[in-house]
DNA sequence: CGAGCTTGATAAGAATTTCCTATCACAAGC
DNA sequence: GCTTGTGATAGGAAATTCTTATCAAGCTCG
């Protein structure tokens, strides 16, 4: 029966039963038929269909919610059970907003030299997304803003909290400063992130609240191509402390920390809300824990 | 898989593998296969075995309390869709006190009035063992001590506070009296409720803080058997006053009040903790909930 | 010790369920 | 009106589940 309810989460997730299918490695018609079985067995329609999938009914999305919380148990129960055979091993996926990558690859690195059965995947993507994949199981925790947008019933480890730099050309006339402010930024070619990301939307904020209209000429989804537009010359950007070192090491760029940032930009690990979590994502936590504890 | 781990729930519970089968409906060896499977498919043992049942492994018993987590959500999503369909309907199954039963009556009949397609069955049980009876899932809610005895998560509402009443023949001496002490009782010839009952052991405390030593010559775990001794004379008992009178009317019995009973003994609705609850269970315990709120 | 029980594992075959391929039916778009 | 996209249906092969029958190991008690 946790198939059927497997299917349905990946129903509702693609809101396609073709898509769903070919995500759960099955036929359309065995999920056609899973969705049908369970129908059945509950006794009530799970999903409006009229020739094409038309949303889930009230009781699907009640349902779905359900099913969520009794395929997640029931994988932590395999989990957990082949922790307690291994050890601490496993895979552990994580979400992580592209302005954390650094900070993922530190914890990653950090624990799996404490915890050496544990590998990692890494997936870059937004903030929203990261609340999707741990809702259908596809991540195990994330790595984003605490703040700002609801979460939901997550666990919470604050591990840092962004402090933006100016990122340019050192021969950019602002490249000698000490520190530069939103405003001095108004008037320069910015290369951004893309407004679907979180951290491109608290940049908007910053600079709103200065007052000033940024231009920002070229956009992408990747901090590579802001590196690289910048190194390049004649656009500057603006990205976290840690990751602007990062970027800017053995370039012809340099960072420059923005003054008065005062909105807050908490990052940190989130995971499902669960009592007691998985051994792996206990440990998980715990080197977070260490991690921020350590740099504060 | 939910079926595997019903089956692991009633081995735990049974611990004895002809018995688990039985109480499942099916096989000695389905079940011995289903629990080999349970094993492989999480990679662990779970049940201790050299030629007849030997416990629970730590594992196993780790996975216990998870798959009861499991196969209980998974009924209530199956209870919940149902109830969305029929209204309020299905049969409640309510573990209850011997000196309760007549609360779980009067709660059993408000509910069916205002829901009528709920039943009951009512089993008359000890404290302890509904506590049992919840954790396998073997009724929906109990009615209890909330004191004295750990419940574990539960949600509970109070419905009263039982307040003892010494039953005697009318030509018994203390028949006459307007109320009596716990020392009165202590040379009575008492027939009282088995020690395995918590009734009895708050008798017995309430006894001992009196410095008396009461001896109950006749026992039993049923009220019926204490009011039929008490109304052939020559014995009296001790009941919680709605009881009392209960069982006195049309006898040739009396109910006096006995003074002083310090120790607490709340009674109310016990259920497992839950959020939200299932249709059903949320009705029944508003019911309790309006009960309660009626006699204060 | 050894016969008789109890208890759980194993084997083999029947019954059921699952899942795939192929095809159909319906609606939307052009 | 044809094409495309989408989900339901049919039929049959494969896998699984479940049952009966039997076995092996360990108690119990004379």
């Amino acid at each position: 029966m946790i198939a059927k309810l497997e299917m349905l989460i990946a129903l509702a997730q693609e809101r396609h039963f073709g898509r769903a299918a070919e995500a759960l490695g099955i036929t359309q018609p065995t999920l056609s038929a899973g969705i049908k079985q369970l129908e059945d067995h509950l006794g009530v329609k799970l999903v409006e269909r009229g020739s094409r999938f038309g949303g889930l009914t009230p009781e699907g999305q009640r349902a779905l919610v359900m099913a969520r919380r009794i395929v997640g148990d029931s994988r932590r129960l395999r989990d957990e059970m082949r922790a307690k055979r291994d050890g601490l091993t496993g895979k552990i996926r994580l979400g992580v907003i592209p302005t954390a990558l650094t900070w993922a690859s530190h914890l990653a690195a950090e624990m799996t030299v404490k915890h050496p059965g544990v590998s990692f995947q890494i997936t870059s993507t937004t903030s929203q997304n990261i609340k999707t994949l741990l809702d259908n199981l596809e991540i195990d925790a994330g790595l984003t803003y605490l703040d700002n947008e609801p979460l939901g019933r997550v666990s919470t480890v604050q591990l840092y909290t962004e402090a933006y730099h100016l990122v340019c050309h050192r021969d950019h006339p602002l490249a000698g400063r000490d520190q530069v402010t939103w405003g001095d930024l108004g008037a320069q070619n910015l290369c951004l992130l893309t407004p679907d990301m979180q951290n491109r939307r608290i940049i908007n904020r910053n600079f709103h609240e200065a007052g000033v209209t940024p231009m920002a000429t070229i956009e992408s989804n990747s901090t590579v191509v802001l590196a690289a537009t910048v190194a390049r010359g004649g656009w500057v950007t603006i990205l976290p402390g840690d990751l602007a070192d990062f970027l800017v090491a053995g370039r012809a760029t340099v960072a420059v920390p923005i003054a008065g940032a005062a909105l807050s930009h908490r990052v940190g690990l989130v995971t499902e809300f669960q009592e007691p979590h998985t051994p792996v994502l206990a440990a998980l936590m715990q080197t977070a824990k260490d991690i921020a504890s350590r740099i504060t």
